[in-house]
DNA sequence: TTTCTTTGTTTATGGAAGAAATAAAGTCGC
DNA sequence: GCGACTTTATTTCTTCCATAAACAAAGAAA
């Protein structure tokens, strides 16, 4: 929420109409990958005449390239238009304690090219100088920069930040905005894999849903009308200080109840069940050990209803309808996600679905080309059918 | 969300030109009362040229009335426009169990009529005719009509709907717009109060807010982004269901957490504490006695507790920055609010401000005339998501 | 009065939207 | 194989509007 200042831009100048005839175009290309110019019409409800120019402007720049004739059963055959998804190429940050990998994807998804660099001196610094060299000649395609960051991205508790060195209020995305000229989004990781899965993944036939991400603490993303939501200051979807637990209080950085549901937790409590060395994926071998050990059983069960709590809170306030297992969670099996479905169903209002995210490690990066290119079409009226 | 008929509008038609300037001019003159063709240059960053027909126009439909020349330093003197409130009527209609309350307002809120009827046959047509008839020859400036309806209004667990002789899923939204020709919004009667509180209330200064209201039940409206979210089954707020309570579950009808704590629960507590009649505002009847006796205070404390754990639950899920108290809760005095302000402050990992609502009972009302406003801006036929 | 300053209106001009005609490129019927 | 039909894409033409600039209005200052 930065535009205060009314800009003395006419709501409907020369310029703002072609921009937006322009991405109606584009967003509609990148949706349906291949089509003519008779599809486009109809979609876009743009005039032929209109399109006609429009779609030789963006042949040339490189948007679109054109195939040969399509099937037709009658009358002349539509010449077919492909979107090229390498003409929009955006580059997605990812802030850890001490690294910093970087990974250039286009409008697909498709990871261009990639690297890791350890986080020495100035961030925006080594952010500058990466993404150029790694996009290379694809450069003057970049449309947007998104930048994950471990905790609360803006404003609030900036709890993880200190650990990859960010200062508070520090407006790193402004910074690397003004040196790159494209648009920067700076987020929360947990935001970006909702994001991510809203728009190419569990969720994306959904408005609404809720992303939980249980990993060294417990965070949820939050979609509602297609939107990422953070909150008055970026703090939304802080579920792992929720008071479900009477015990444990205070806010020293971690929430009360994510000390004890987290997957560290698990992981500590399950080399008390099963001594050895401590398991990979804690959950997985949690659930393959409830087959046969009463305890384990008992113990997942525990976990379940825990997490459930945490679901049906969420699902209180903000009714998402979809509700996503991420990280840790995903370890869950299908029996056990049956069974947290049930927990939330029998105490919530409203119908909700639990479902295991799909997108995995990919789900940052998906979110981050979201982020990117809607960015990129900000400041204009939302005009397209959401899908 | 229903994939509506892609109708083949075009982005920026003519119409669509047109129609946003015109929006534009007027709800720039709505916020600013009264101004100058010049300042409107300014505020919406069209030309004069097309300034001077379309402020022509909109004299003449009575939007706005030419005052006389304002003072000036220096230069021809600014002709100054008054926006006429009254140019935009908007009914608000409450559903109650048996009866009907319908209001005609203007854009400022203002009641220009009013009246209660009792419910009897259908609602439609109860609301298609009562409406024309207290707008009289208002009519032709009739903008929108809201529908407040207790409970959810749409999808989800219809409680309270049947109350009111709704039958579920009925499109009742749809049909009045219909018959009257106007946007029809129907919501829940506590996100049209969020609505409220949001426009012109003591929410008018941020983007995101939550109103918790107390009353028979719990409920909460949630502002996210300056828009009312309802979340996909429009349950969204249904915070009585939060699992803060170990005991008591299901959900048949009334959650088990505002079975404890709701403005009834207090009465009748209230009556076990002083006894004698029960009181009408038990809350303002528990601050007052909890000065002198000391299980009331102890009581209190469990209330606010209570309450705070609540907020506490919704901040940490959506991190609305404020919290505004409503129905019973508003009669808190400042000590009690600020207590629960601690509380919440100390469980929380973003900084949130609780306050007392502000616009009480014409809270529905305003927001109404938000929505009604809105939705007319929109053009959107209705904002409900259809089950 | 003259001149200056700001405001509001009117007057060209370019350029796009919209509609319709035209050209293109096939299929189908005979 | 040839013409009629169908659908698609482009072009043409008219109309209308945004932009800009010139112009008129209405007072204040000199």
């Amino acid at each position: 929420m930065t535009d205060v200042v009314t800009p003395p831009t006419s709501p409907v100048s020369r310029e703002r109409a072609k921009e937006i005839k322009r991405l109606s175009v584009i967003s509609t290309a990148r949706q349906v990958r291949v089509l003519s110019r008779a599809e486009l019409t109809e979609l876009t409800g743009l005039s032929p005449a209109t399109l006609t120019p429009l779609v030789r402007e963006l042949i040339a720049e490189g948007y679109l390239i054109e195939r040969g004739p399509g099937t037709s059963r009658t009358g002349r055959p539509r010449a077919m238009l492909e979107f090229n998804p390498r003409a929009e190429l955006v580059a997605a940050v990812s802030l850890e304690p001490s690294r910093l990998s970087c990974e250039i994807a286009d409008s697909d998804g498709t990871v261009v090219a990639h690297r890791t660099v350890r986080l020495a001196g100035d961030i925006v610094d080594t952010v500058c100088r990466s993404v150029p060299e790694l996009a290379g000649d694809g450069l003057p395609a970049l449309r947007g920069v998104a930048i994950a960051a471990p905790g609360v991205s803006s404003g609030g508790a900036v709890r993880l930040a200190p650990s990859v060195g960010l200062v508070e209020g520090l407006p790193i995305g402004e910074s690397v905005q003004q040196r790159l000229g494209v648009p920067v989004v700076v987020d929360n990781d947990v935001n970006l894999m909702a994001a991510g899965e809203h728009a190419c993944g569990a969720g994306s036939d959904v408005a609404d849903l809720l992303l939980l991400h249980v990993a060294d603490g417990i965070g949820a993303g939050l979609v509602l009308d297609g939107q990422v939501r953070r909150g008055s200051g970026g703090a939304a979807g802080e579920v792992g200080f929720l008071p479900l637990d009477p015990t444990g209080r205070g806010h020293d950085g971690i929430g009360p109840f994510e000390a004890r549901w987290s997957e560290n937790a698990i992981a500590e409590r399950m080399v008390a069940l099963a001594p050895g060395r401590r398991p990979d994926a804690p959950v997985a071998a949690l659930v393959e050990l409830a087959g046969t050990d009463e305890r384990a059983a008992a113990y997942l069960d525990e976990v379940l209803t825990a997490w459930s709590r945490l679901i049906v809170s969420c699902v209180c306030v903000v009714d998402p309808g979809r509700v996503l297992l991420s990280g840790a969670a995903t370890q869950l099996d299908d029996a056990a996600v049956e069974r947290l479905q049930d927990l939330v169903t029998t105490a919530v209002p409203s119908p909700t679905e639990v479902r295991r995210a799909v997108l995995g490690d990919r789900a940052v990066l998906h979110g981050a080309v979201s982020y990117a290119l809607s960015a990129a079409a900000a400041g204009l009226p939302h005009l397209l059918p959401t899908p």
